[in-house]
DNA sequence: GGTCTGAGTTACCCGCAGGTAACCTAGCAA
DNA sequence: TTGCTAGGTTACCTGCGGGTAACTCAGACC
């Protein structure tokens, strides 16, 4: 796996130099989460945090047990920091323009949460107490959407497809996540019209039905 | 990452002992498949698939070049027995049962490859060379996607959302496969009807709209 | 200005897994 | 039976990277 990877760029200025054990600690943690996202905890080294903090592995050690223990802090934190996309919707101007604004709050979270992103959802690599950490979140997010989708009003989804049409829209848009960071350039907007088209439906809003039937 | 694992099963007795040149690389190709497909390329050792393979390293090392050569070599056989999915359907009868048949091959497909599926859409561990060629299957299947996209008579698909489009089908419909096999009881023609739901809207098929527009 | 705390470093250990050298032996052919 | 071929093994080397012991030194405080 000895993938030769250009040194992580370094910290700014001001960061550099003997900092507080506090100051210190968020400069590695920024390091890492910056260095996880972009190669994987299995080839993301210690030592490349360590120097991308402008510091040596030791430090590291001071403020975090082992690589996995940051690995899984960064994980909590970023689990933590999910916010709750579900809250206080307005409801009442159906079920399309629901799922609307939920999208437009999952968008702004991916723009400003990119590295949680990526460690969330593209990174499969490490032990099963991290393995079984991100599908903690998975099969949570799941369950969310399955829970809304049951409480549609009316919905034409049968019990036995909520499950995996909760899966469809979470693997979906998690992968639709990650593209958007690759294509920074696609406005927000075209985003939400894409992932609106697929899930709305997905939801239970009205099928696409022969016009006779509707 | 030091998980321990359990042995892989050995492999059946009529394939143990002294085997010719050929039937010992099928066995080692397929005990290969089965570990990268349960813990991922980083994971596995090659001296477990040695060993489900009943033999010692250096057998492996004589078929294939390296653990990298092995894994890759795998993962080409999986591209290259990709079907085409898209090729002599039945257009006539309209989108969405057009996106209904292509979906119940993939589905089928599905459960006949299911160790393809895992080491195509979830282990995203290894160097460079390994992940450019799981992006390259992933990028194709995104382009043959968009492309029939592009193609629907009529599409309400703006030109710049068929990428992303494309995008979310493909990840959805990988991570639905995952999740089917985790789930191997749920009939395939649940996944045909969740899948199709959403897929159908997002190709193009009628919007739904308020009744008064259709 | 001495001294103590804690941020920081150098230089190391060690286990794991990829890879190999040297050897063994089943079984076929002459 | 002898001997060659080719499948197979044991025992090793090696590098990489996680983790640590032992030390240095800056600067706050008395």
């Amino acid at each position: 796996m000895a993938t030769p990877r250009a040194a992580g760029e370094r910290t700014p200025k001001a960061e550099r130099g003997r900092l507080s054990a506090d100051q210190r600690r968020a400069v590695i943690t920024r390091a890492a989460g910056r260095l996880f996202a972009r190669d994987g905890y299995a080839a993301t080294r210690l030592e490349d945090i360590a120097a991308a903090a402008d510091v040596t592995k030791p430090i590291v050690y001071r403020h975090f047990e082992s690589k996995k223990a940051l690995y899984l802090a960064l994980l909590a934190k970023h689990e933590e920091d999910l916010p709750s996309f579900f809250v206080g919707l307005d409801r009442s101007s159906g079920v399309e323009s629901t799922v609307r604004a939920i999208l437009e709050r999952w968008f702004d979270y991916v723009r400003e949460n990119q590295h949680a992103c990526i460690m969330l959802f593209r990174d499969s690599s490490g032990d099963e107490e991290i393995r079984a950490l991100r599908r903690r979140v998975n099969r949570r997010a799941c369950q969310v959407i399955a829970a809304f989708i049951a409480d549609q009003d009316g919905s034409a989804i049968p019990a036995e497809e909520i499950d995996p049409t909760a899966e469809l829209l979470t693997s979906g848009l998690a992968g639709l996540a990650l593209w958007w960071i690759d294509h920074p350039d696609v406005p927000k907007e075209v985003m939400v019209e894409v992932a609106t088209r697929m899930s709305a439906p997905a939801v239970g809003a009205a099928r696409m039905l022969p016009a006779s039937a509707v």
